[in-house]
DNA sequence: AACTATCGTTTCGCTACCGTATCAGTTTGC
DNA sequence: GCAAACTGATACGGTAGCGAAACGATAGTT
């Protein structure tokens, strides 16, 4: 890329890659499930649905119902802090892995395509 | 930025924008309502249902009640085909505009934060 | 032990999306 | 002129999202 990412650069890929995503097929995801999963394979554990509802800036039942549709699919794991039983730990799936490893490669392709 | 877009860069990009975007309290689009916008003011016109539909790999319905819900939101407008009155044309808003470009800045402000 | 606080989940009523099938209106072709 | 083709919209039944409120389970406090 140049010095920087301008808006019309930013905006031909962000639709190339949303189209990319859209044609896939895949899980459609809500942009906050999304933003979600990224959260969780991107920055390193622990995970709770009480700090990930304050980072979104939406209701903890928000992440609890987004935890039940991408667990469902397998993207996301569940378990209960030993500790703490109160808290609940959100874990990686090789699944989830898979899926975020592939939004990558479908941005960066996308990207080249542009010449971003 | 550099030659190319890393993975690792891009889905740390992906996932700030996204996350500004779900803060921002905007709009809630889904994915396939994004991608529509995207498109409908990143190309030229016409634009059409079918040829929407057709692109995005999905059926008519779909872009019929996504126009629905952003022509209501005041981000698309419909207009017929005067010279083939069984088309509708899809045009762009002042608000439709204003919102693509605050998209734009969102994304261009997280990747200068990444220094992408 | 009893009270309070915290955590994630569930319930409620509602809204919006989905795919399939079908529709009315318009144009085309014979 | 009239049937066929085509366009976008609508109806239907089902699924999943939303915010607000309440809930059960666990932990901390006195």
């Amino acid at each position: 890329m140049t010095v920087h990412l301008r808006a019309s650069e930013a905006l031909y890929l962000w639709r190339s890659a949303m189209l990319a995503m859209v044609r896939n097929d895949g899980p459609d995801l809500t942009q906050r499930q999304l933003t979600i999963l990224l959260q969780i394979y991107l920055e390193p554990p622990p995970h709770t649905v009480r700090g990930l509802a304050a980072l979104l800036g939406v209701t903890k039942p928000v992440i609890t119902r987004a935890l039940d549709t991408m667990g469902a699919m397998g993207l996301v794991h569940r378990t209960r802090d030993k500790t703490d039983r109160r808290n609940v730990v959100i874990q990686r799936t090789v699944e989830g892995s898979e899926y975020i490893e592939q939004l990558g490669r479908i941005i960066v392709r996308q990207g080249e395509e542009l010449g971003v």
